[in-house]
DNA sequence: CTCAAAATCACCCGAAAGTATGACCCCAAT
DNA sequence: ATTGGGGTCATACTTTCGGGTGATTTTGAG
């Protein structure tokens, strides 16, 4: 329906208005300044440089998260799922134990297996999944649903 | 001599030849285009798009020897068996960066992209990584290294 | 310098995952 | 009885994963 159209291509719309306004907005900065003519290799040169910086900046941003990780302090970890944020999400049971199984690792087969369904009704069951998550992805679901405690954490209870 | 003294200074090299075919380019684009009438905003744009990639892939080869002093992770070589094993498992550090971003949920291609690095790469890198942890998934991967605690744990740091 | 490990990238190919639609059933609220 | 949500399943299709193999380049240690 019309709602989960709108979920659907949230991103999509928003980039699409978003975009559209900054079209506009260029088109009317150039009215009002690039009115200079000329001296093309001097703009050159410094939209160059400028954008050289910018280039190193980005990735030093992006590059950032070097190494780190690894040794990280105590953190308690959520042992027991949140209800409250479930309901939140709007997620029914069916999709709450597709998603628990999902973080387990499994594959959508095996998943479908264990709860003696079809693989599509479980391939149908994590699409809703990852519309309400707001995700694209299994692993991002995963780790969505580890952030809103939504599912338990297996650190709790370790096996090996 | 001049062997040496060319494979030492490569980049250096690539850089200057390169910008001096870039400048040629755009020179002869200049006189074959001259005509029309965005041409400012055209050539603008290459520019800013080329030297932003260049600014990025500039900071990156030069901000490689520098990663390597932040690199060491604190851990010290415990004797009891499980975090020792953690050292044991013999991840390289690249495997370690994919591994964390893995866990962010990132697909391979995003991945490549954050690092700056093929896609292949991203692939090698990963079957490295499942083969070390002895797994077959992603997503497995990603819950074992939470078990080994090889990663941060995302609800250290929730975003907004 | 030399050698090995680490890192990078490529190509192929099958399997799994995910998208898009549509359909049917059941059940509860209107 | 109609509407709507949850649950189930299917078909068709595109994309991503992951395995296998081989290759080159960097880098670090000896």
């Amino acid at each position: 329906m019309v709602v989960r159209f709108l979920r659907r291509h949230k991103y999509a719309i928003l980039y699409g208005t978003g975009l559209a306004v900054l079209l506009f907005l260029l088109k009317w900065l150039e009215w009002r300044f690039i009115i200079f003519d000329h001296a093309f290799e001097i703009y050159s040169g410094l939209i160059a440089v400028l954008f050289t910086g910018l280039g190193i900046w980005l990735a030093t941003r992006l590059a950032r998260p070097k190494v780190v990780t690894i040794t990280l302090p105590p953190i308690e970890p959520a042992k027991t799922p949140d209800p409250g944020a479930i309901a939140k999400l709007g997620l029914s049971t069916r999709e709450l134990e597709v998603l628990q199984l999902m973080a387990e690792g499994l594959s959508n087969q095996e998943i479908a297996a264990r709860l003696f369904l079809s693989l599509n009704t479980i391939k149908t069951h994590s699409s809703r999944i990852f519309e309400k998550l707001d995700v694209r992805r299994r692993t991002q679901a995963v780790e969505m649903a580890r952030r809103l405690k939504l599912i338990a954490d297996p650190a709790a209870h370790p096996k090996a």
